[in-house]
DNA sequence: GAAAAGATTTACCAAATAGTAAAAACCCGC
DNA sequence: GCGGGTTTTTACTATTTGGTAAATCTTTTC
């Protein structure tokens, strides 16, 4: 699936240009030009770099959805990719530097779903296209999904800071939307904060719960109906409980 | 809370009835009494044993629930329990049987959870009794529903035959009492698969993400309120999707 | 094509981990 | 109090783990 890792590349690309702690200061320690210590512009790297990057980001992604943190090993990364674990360890310089990778870029697409809801006017068409995005993030991130459902279960040891800072602040948002919406008089008043907590918590149940979903329904796993019917479900759920659903002019 | 311990106190015993496997071999191999090979007759456990293997299995289970089968030490459960390594494994020969044994105890009360659906002929109460228990068991047992959740995550790696037996027959069944109601035309026709699946993952999350619920709503955890909130939010929900939630006479 | 920067390999280490073996201490019914 | 089963402790192992140091390719740049 080449198609994945493309797009994963960007993301790669983007945490390297942020934590430049990635890039090892060079073992002699001494500047590759003294005259210009302001300026240590530190020449972009090359593709085959991000390409790597971006090889170990999905990998440790896979890796650390099943089996968390102090599940994996670097080496079964890495024998999984076919390089050495001191040679990851050059492009990732801790376990935990990797695993902070791992959790910035999916938390970062994870953080784009949850304005999905706001960005419309209409409650209608909002809450279908942010029930549908969190469902298309199921699908297509599952693994990232789990990483993320994991760190929250375990109490966010090591992503506490980055997750009240992207997360709550979001959460807060389309609550806030709703209590809109509700004070114009377009949708029922219900307890909003919870209706969002069955909401994460449903959608997010098919990426993290889908193996459990599709061994029941007697599949090796979900297909694209699945998906949409629990999207009908859920959204028709919501809908209902919410009454008058759609925008006056 | 020397209650809660009370309250596993009987889960501990019968785990330990039924999987002999934790009352380990003598070690020199030989038969106390070669005369009865047919009836070993193994004289019951005394208080002090079930109490500390109760004890044992309680904190393997906070431990387990937060960091995982790979995340946790043998060791750091002992400590935390005052005791020895070697003396844990005397109780529990390995890693592997703890573990077992906690999900042996956790996946007793789960089971239990879910047979509520079908206890009643009234749709109206049923749903509710149903979703009052799954919300209580996220309530009084937060870490064993976290275990849980943690096996299903993972792919079910040392559990998918348990799970397999236990759980996908009760989720059947469950499915198929709302297809009676339906057939009844008590209730409205949805996808009730997909429906089980909304209330099991919504429920299931005031036990696996409530730490994160707590953090939203700016305190240190949910208390009561907060779960009958959630409660009627979820019960509203699923009665006014179904519709017609009397059962007539 | 030589120097420098980038990438990979080889060698090594200290800590942690699950598990084994057997001696020692303990407890309980007689 | 004594003998037999039941715990607990002590001692030890083999393996795995994350990480470091430095030598050795390999590629780019001038």
């Amino acid at each position: 699936m080449p198609g994945k890792l493309q797009d994963q590349l960007s993301t790669a690309t983007q945490s390297t240009m942020v934590t430049p702690s990635t890039n090892r200061p060079s073992r002699t320690g001494r500047k590759p030009d003294p005259l210009a210590q302001v300026t240590p512009e530190p020449r972009p790297p090359r593709p085959a770099r991000l390409l790597r990057q971006a090889q170990i980001l999905l990998e440790a992604e896979h890796q650390f959805a099943r089996f968390g943190f102090e599940g994996v090993s670097l080496d079964s990364i890495a024998t999984a990719l076919g390089v050495s674990r001191q040679n990851m360890l050059y492009y990732y310089a801790s376990k935990d530097d990797l695993y902070g990778a791992v959790l910035d870029s999916v938390l970062e697409s994870w953080a784009e779903t949850m304005d999905v809801l706001a960005q419309s006017d209409d409650p209608k068409t909002a809450i279908g296209n942010y029930i549908g995005a969190k469902l298309r993030f199921s699908r297509e991130r599952p693994f990232g999904s789990a990483v993320f459902t994991r760190e929250v279960m375990a109490g966010a040891p090591r992503y506490a800071a980055k997750l009240s800072a992207l997360v709550m602040p979001r959460l807060r948002n389309d609550v806030e939307a709703f209590e809109k919406w509700a004070q114009q008089g377009w949708i029922e008043r219900v307890d909003f904060t919870h209706l969002m907590f069955l909401i994460w918590s449903s959608t997010q149940a098919y990426a993290d719960l889908a193996p459990q979903f599709a061994l029941f329904m007697g599949k090796a796993q979900l297909d694209e109906q699945d998906f949409s019917d629990g999207q009908a479900l859920i959204t028709g759920l919501v809908m209902k409980s919410l009454g008058k659903t759609t925008a006056p002019a």
